[in-house]
DNA sequence: TGTACATCAGTGAACGCGCGTTCACTGATGTAC
DNA sequence: TGTACATCAGTGAACGCGCGTTCACTGATGTAC
């Protein structure tokens, strides 16, 4: 073959993450399929040699941020990391403010209840993994640690969207303070 | 004049109104204002004698939902109804499947964030107001309302956006509803 | 070993379309004389 | 009372532009004989 072995591969991890990176920086559709490509040091022709449509590259984009990606609160539960390091990595001034590395779910909700259903299926899988690798570290029985997983993370990517529309930044660095102390509170682990 | 007084200031109503309700339902950036204004039954150069810019009519929109619009959760806290009535109209079932009709913040958070300084005022306003109103229907000190009330603010908002963008019904109901839970043993009125 | 052909990731121009914005114009009414 | 003009909300065509998508083509390499 005229490129080495795994190219193809290689090129199409690059898109996936330029992909990924813009979405979250501008939302999917305020990003367009050129900028992307000309990011990734590619032509927009190119493109369809790796994805069917704008569509399937955004749910590609939401399944690999499941299992592929790096995405961070994933990983830190995954590494079994305590429940508390990875609420203060999640709500973060850092994490705030470098939206584009950060969690997808936060930037793209919205959106993606708006998309096709094939879509929000694959959001679902990460919202279901995320929430169950959360309930791991909870107490309680099966069902009382699924459910208030459920909330500490409705409230994680709540105080994040929040602390990062909010144009007062002490506004919003009580935010994700608060929302620490909450979520805290909520899984057991402070006095209530 | 040719038309009766007042005609300006109620066509600029409408659009407010329609603008609302397509920016809620298909987010600002997948909003035309030729779509807009056709919903509004007049011709796209008609906007321009109303508002200065797409960005213009953002910001009014925003600040339309603190003062003039009926914004239900503002208006339900507003009339002094129960916190607890408000939460559970607000996690509900309705709210979730009709965000056209539902609430600016949970639609628009994650857009407005990338917006300009001048538009993240407007909705810092919307949210601050909120976040007062609902402070009020709290124990504790005024610092501790104001705390408990970001964070249950910020629950309101993630829990809302999760069970619209969830494919599985069940998980979805779920979310709302430990949601509501999860909000009043925040706000001190369940057993923690 | 040398030549002809097949492979295929990527190129770049073009497609129709809708975007936000501009602007010369319309036409119904009010005012001036 | 009748006519000329001013007002101005709304019309609708046009602007340049970027969108998602298509496609004929390129050119470096591998394979066949």
């Amino acid at each position: 073959m005229r490129y080495e072995k795994g190219h193809k591969d290689t090129t199409r991890r690059h898109i996936l993450d330029v992909a990924a990176k813009q979405f979250r920086e501008n939302g999917v559709a305020a990003a367009g399929l050129a900028g992307i490509m000309s990011e990734a040091g590619l032509t927009n022709g190119a493109f369809y040699a790796h994805f069917d449509s704008k569509e399937d590259l955004v749910r590609e984009v939401l399944l690999d941020a499941q299992t592929g990606g790096k995405q961070q609160l994933r990983v830190n539960l995954e590494a079994g990391i305590p429940l508390e390091t990875a609420l203060r990595d999640y709500l973060s001034a850092r994490h705030r403010d470098n939206a584009g590395q950060g969690c997808p779910t936060a930037a793209l909700v919205a959106e993606i209840a708006r998309h096709p259903k094939k879509t929000r299926d694959a959001f679902s899988e990460i919202a279901s993994t995320i929430i169950a690798l959360m309930a791991k570290q909870l107490p309680g029985s099966s069902e009382q640690r699924r459910r208030k997983a459920n909330t500490i993370y409705a409230m994680m990517i709540g105080a994040l969207q929040l602390a990062r529309a909010v144009s007062d930044k002490k506004q919003s660095d009580e935010i994700l303070e608060d929302a620490i102390d909450a979520a805290l509170r909520l899984a057991g682990q402070r006095p209530a």
